[in-house]
DNA sequence: CTAATAGTGTCTATTAGACATTATTGT
DNA sequence: ACAATAATGTCTAATAGACACTATTAG
């Protein structure tokens, strides 16, 4: 009988099966009026010159968590400094990747735009794609279905939560929320019920400032502490 | 400039850093009016002689995906066959495991507790662990997070769907049922609305016959097809 | 003044909680 | 009859949808 220490002695990692591990990120954003997931064209083979999200393999020396991997995959391949980061689901198989036996641990967020900065639209190679136009685009390997993951479960958390704030720069008018809900869930959220639900959950402050664009003035509001929380015990309507 | 072909040929996965890759499983049901985890006591190292989850390494060469790997571990490690499972969340880091980088794709679902067969409490090594009991356990590696992990994602789904199903026995009563949403959520449901969201859903179906314990008959119902999309706008009260 | 957008009033419909009442069994 | 459990009746409270109405700005 061996201690555990004894065991560790003699372990060697190269014994076991290889398995390529990457992360990937989802990261979503909305912009004149549209759903915009953040995508990066391949520079290396496999699927190279195709577009797909920011992500790559998990870097043992460097990378302490699978969070911190995600993020700093996301920083080198796009330049944008996503402000959290969460886990979406896991993808793996033997054939999804022609290397071998891969799995990618993918991860979600929502940011405001803003935050990616003006210069995302200079750079090669890098670029906010809107939703609807990605059924044009042949993404690599199995993004899109990570994608539609993503933008399904932000679908479900705009029906009882004020999650998709995350999407938009602070401050922000309520109109500008309900429009960034409107688009997650397809169809037009009546403004009285969305409004008695900002009233009413307390996590949205009235910041006592005002944004005039056309017509009259629109309250500006910014997001209370722990508004990621927040649950809404009854949904709106999602049809 | 080479072709992804010719790049292929010269891969060799070899000289990618190894990751340590396992799937774990966290499989829950209702016995005796109590929710319970199924776990094995490892009988290898590390941690060997502590009780886990259900699980092992990726083999490379039988699993073609993540779910073939977890269902078949749990087959191998306990001789029980979870009738579905589905993708929890996934663990990895440097320092979780001490042979190195290690990642854990846990999956979980819920099942009869009838499904696992009587032989189940005569293994040694293998058995069905009450929630309540957990905390004078030291479980292996990281294992104690994804229980609760699944149990916070179980007790959500109880609020708003009837998901809970899936730990019973069919056909069942309306009573069990509720016994179940209630071990999850943590206190008691008014009987009326639980009835209520039964007749309103749709997705329980009388069989027309009934049980008899104590009292008056119970009427036995069975689930019907698309129970575990259903969702209710509104949720239970959760506190 | 008009157009445009923000925000309110108010009625209805739905559905959960509370809790009393009735129904059906075994002993 | 009585105890135990299942199932229903019914009132109230909370909250979303519908939609008309008022408020405030620019030009």
């Amino acid at each position: 009988m061996t201690s555990e220490t004894d065991f560790l002695k003699t372990y060697k990692a190269e014994d076991y099966p290889i398995v390529l591990v990457t992360v990937d990120t989802v990261l979503l954003t909305y912009h004149e009026s549209e759903l915009k997931v953040l995508l990066v064209k391949r520079a290396n083979h496999p699927e190279k010159g195709k577009w797909g999200l920011p992500g790559g393999f998990l870097e043992q020396d460097q990378d302490k968590s699978l969070e911190y991997a995600a993020k700093r995959s996301v920083i080198a391949k796009t330049g944008v400094t996503p402000p959290y980061i969460e886990q979406l689901h896991t993808l793996g198989s033997k054939n999804r990747d022609p290397r071998g036996w891969s799995t990618s641990i993918v991860f979600s967020a929502l940011m405001p735009y803003a935050a990616s900065g003006d210069f995302i639209n200079t750079v090669e190679g890098v670029a906010w794609v809107a939703l609807n136009g990605l059924d044009e685009l042949d993404l690599a390997f199995d993004h899109s279905d990570s994608i539609r993951i993503a933008v399904e479960r932000y679908r479900q958390k705009a029906l009882y939560s004020f999650i998709p704030v995350f999407a938009l720069t602070q401050p922000f008018t309520v109109t500008d929320l309900r429009k960034v809900h409107e688009a997650l869930i397809g169809h037009d959220i009546q403004r009285k019920s969305f409004i008695r639900r900002v009233e009413a959950s307390g996590m949205l402050k009235d910041t006592g400032e005002s944004r005039t664009e056309r017509g009259r003035p629109a309250t500006l509001y910014k997001t209370a502490k722990g508004i990621e929380g927040y649950r809404f015990v009854r949904n709106i309507e999602s049809e």
